[in-house]
DNA sequence: AGATTTTGACTGGTCTGTCAATCAAAAACG
DNA sequence: CGTTTTTGATTGACAGACCAGTCAAAATCT
């Protein structure tokens, strides 16, 4: 977060930290402020530098919000793979990697979230979305429906993979935007448990609304 | 839409007609260049009108989208509120037809998600959806927390009402989102289809994943 | 000293909201 | 019924504010 204001911060920083500490504080503000009000100049105070830094280290505002976004992909996409990695290869445990990751508190914070819900509902920057999330859209698809394929396989339950797997990654989804768009209070615990209770609906063997079951 | 551009319009036109004409531009503006963009002078090119008349009409741009957001709130509870009455006393039929009701072509156009999508993400703009949205969301949160509870009871089915409930309310805000954000084609059959097969899981021995079964 | 980062004033452009003038329909009048 | 007046919608030019991007100068580092 910001140490803005009443710094000494060293005055020359590695390139990287400064970029990194401008996307930083460019999520802050697409969540304090949203889209529209998103200013360079808002987002170098929020970082506690001068705006003409943003230019300097950014060329342009779409090119600053572009990176954000990529960063913002980036770890999301880091996160579930690394949650996958650490599963196993049992399809139940790893379809529980995969819905604890969204939850994890490095990701699921209200900043990024509401960052995540800026993009969204910009029109303008869907093809950037696009851009820079696509592939990665598509690959945690085909791992979600493979693993969902797996476990229905496995469990002898019915169901299409694909239809399965999307219900899980909208369900998701949409808890997510309820935890930005209603009134506060909308705990990372209600939010797993709510997507566990509909694992639990497809998968009855395999989880409950506590989770998955050993 | 607009019969803009190269008309002779009635010069003089009610103060209803004007604003709803105004209105219905300020959505296309908003889905098709995001809340960002939406500028008053597209609106009123939209709408096929000088941009002076949109102060005229509606003092402020801030009271414009105010009002675009009232039209939408008031036009969805409407929607459902009349499938619902149609369906009847039987709980899975209303559960039916307020899972219809979200997918009626006239609410679930391109234009009208955007839009919604366009105030979801806009950060500034969410005390303004709590104030014109929270009580109709409520509203609608106890119907289908309500119908949902009759039907797990009727069909002995195990879960917690409210949760099952949410779990169909986001899951139809996610396929939503999804409409929207990913790649077009993504017809109103598949966004049905999918929380058909939600609907499904939670009530086997009512919903088959081509919806209601007789 | 030379290289690189940082600052903040400045510019050009865009947007919102205002307003005086215009115009068409309705009302009042002869 | 034709003419004039009134009403109120409509327009477009304009002012004030704000913002992205530029740049020359300053600060800092090597």
């Amino acid at each position: 977060m910001t140490q803005a204001q009443t710094d000494p911060q060293p005055r020359k920083m590695s390139r990287d930290t400064r970029r990194a500490q401008l996307i930083e504080a460019t999520i802050e503000t697409l969540a304090l402020r949203g889209y529209a009000r998103t200013t360079l100049t808002e987002v170098a105070r929020t970082a506690g530098l001068s705006h003409g830094l943003v230019n300097f280290h950014f060329d342009t505002k779409e090119k600053l919000l572009s990176e954000t976004l990529a960063l913002l992909a980036e770890e999301y996409r880091l996160n579930w793979q690394a949650y996958l990695e650490r599963a196993g290869a049992d399809p139940a445990a790893q379809l529980a990697a995969l819905l604890l990751a969204d939850f994890d508190p490095a990701i699921c914070t209200p900043a990024r979230l509401s960052a995540w819900c800026s993009f969204w509902g910009e029109a303008q920057s869907r093809p950037l979305y696009q851009a820079q999330c696509g592939a990665n859209d598509a690959a945690y698809n085909a791992c979600i429906a493979e693993i969902c394929g797996q476990l229905l396989e496995q469990g002898r339950y019915e169901g299409d993979p694909a239809r399965v797997a999307r219900v899980l990654r909208v369900t998701i989804q949409g808890v997510w935007l309820d935890m930005i768009t209603t009134t506060p209070d909308y705990t990372i615990e209600e939010g797993l448990a709510t997507i566990h209770a509909c694992a639990a609906a497809f998968f009855p063997r395999h989880f409950c609304a506590a989770g998955l079951i050993p």
